[in-house]
DNA sequence: CGGTAGGTTGAACATCCTCAAACCCTGTGG
DNA sequence: CCACAGGGTTTGAGGATGTTCAACCTACCG
């Protein structure tokens, strides 16, 4: 028992601590997240996890997707990146592309049961918080592109995506994977992959950052935020 | 009884026409809708109707309003215009504020009503979808801040303002009231004042619109359309 | 009248983009 | 082992887009 669940957590546990700072997991909460899961499939790079199925819900275990919209003329806007544990549920008009090879795991029917839970419950709150947590990441998003300077908006995903994988357990506070590369970025913050470099440079050059071998460490992390977030909380 | 239900809707239409798109509304449903509603307040023009009480909701009913958040440096950025009809609901660090004199009801107890439904009902199902639009106008600010001109974003806008305007039930398929100032215009579409003037000269030269009296009138939509919809459906 | 808020204009400048080329690394096939 | 191809990064130069600053204009309101 205690070793199935286990196993299980393995393969969740970023979506269920992300539930966890909201609801204590016991045993009728991990029923509901771990019972009649669908099928795991695993997405190379650059092909889409979830298209034009509104009904699919599909919930990220490993790698970086990114939802994003295409636009008439080619370019793509990436609105919001998932990392593991983020549940892809693209509206019409949307598309979840894998940014790296992605694992997913079908959650349709534990997304349902999820939606269907006494509203008020504590499982039923902590579910509203999440869906919370990524409405402001939304508008986080906006703001970085409505409101700061190239620079800004770089350090600002950064200390999103330190934020997030501190949150999830995974990566300490300095050093988070950087698997992505520099035309994503561009994609997410709205910029030219040439100008992405040149930010990069000077925040290498700043001595805030540092890239080596698909990772990224933050050498002065008060500095990044003093740059990156001249307004959030 | 009918003629008490009329006196309400004459408040409270555009919210209620909003959810008929998705619901029909029988005498369960508009009970649900106009039971037990709070106190109206009338705000000034740069007022704030909403700010830090997380727990208040209030349903706009005349003027224009503004998700915004301001930022350390002074700069703000609105979010998302809510109109007659939108719910308005601040999270933590950011503010509804009155860009034109503004009419508004607590709708608190409503809110929280329509949150307790049976998940599955058709009220349910169309507070939900209400809910998504707005979410989508997120999605569609963040595109329009990450991948448009300066020229298509307020093409843009002006689409999505018409748009809301018709399924609201307000003004015609060409003609819109044009109460903010070119302020609020580049506090939204993150732009300065100046190039907001420019461009909208532009467009004026370039006989998309007029604007007179308080009013935006579209002198060639399908021309308006192909500028400001290079992407969205 | 004077004051204020909003709109308009011009000039100088900063930011960011485009285009084009070079470079680096890795994997592949001869 | 080398040649080469491809994806990603880096660099430079020139140009488009948008900002800033400062002034002026207009309408409205006391």
């Amino acid at each position: 028992m205690t070793l199935t669940a286990r196993t299980h957590a393995a393969a969740l546990h970023p979506f269920e601590a992300a539930l966890s700072l909201y609801v204590r997991l016991g045993p009728h909460e991990l029923n509901v997240l771990r019972t009649d899961l669908g099928d795991v499939r695993t997405h190379p790079t650059r092909t889409a996890i979830l298209d034009q199925d509104p009904q699919a819900v599909r919930l990220i275990t490993g790698g970086w997707a990114g939802l994003a919209r295409t636009l008439a003329d080619g370019r793509r806007q990436i609105l919001d990146l998932m990392l593991a544990g983020d549940v892809a549920r693209p509206s019409r008009g949307e598309t979840v592309v894998a940014l790296t090879p992605v694992s997913s795991i079908d959650a349709r029917t534990m997304v349902r049961r999820l939606d269907r839970q006494e509203p008020g419950s504590p499982l039923a709150r902590a579910w509203r918080a999440v869906q919370l947590e990524q409405q402001r990441r939304l508008l986080d998003q906006v703001v970085r592109l409505g409101s700061m300077t190239a620079y800004e908006r770089t350090a600002n995903l950064i200390i999103e995506l330190i934020r997030r994988h501190k949150r999830a357990g995974l990566g300490d506070e300095r050093r988070i994977p950087w698997p992505i590369t520099q035309e994503v970025v561009s994609d997410v913050l709205g910029l030219s992959i040439v100008h992405v470099n040149r930010v990069l440079q000077q925040l290498r050059r700043d001595r805030l950052i540092e890239t080596r071998a698909g990772f990224l460490v933050v050498t002065n992390l008060e500095q990044l935020a003093t740059v990156g977030l001249s307004c959030m909380d």
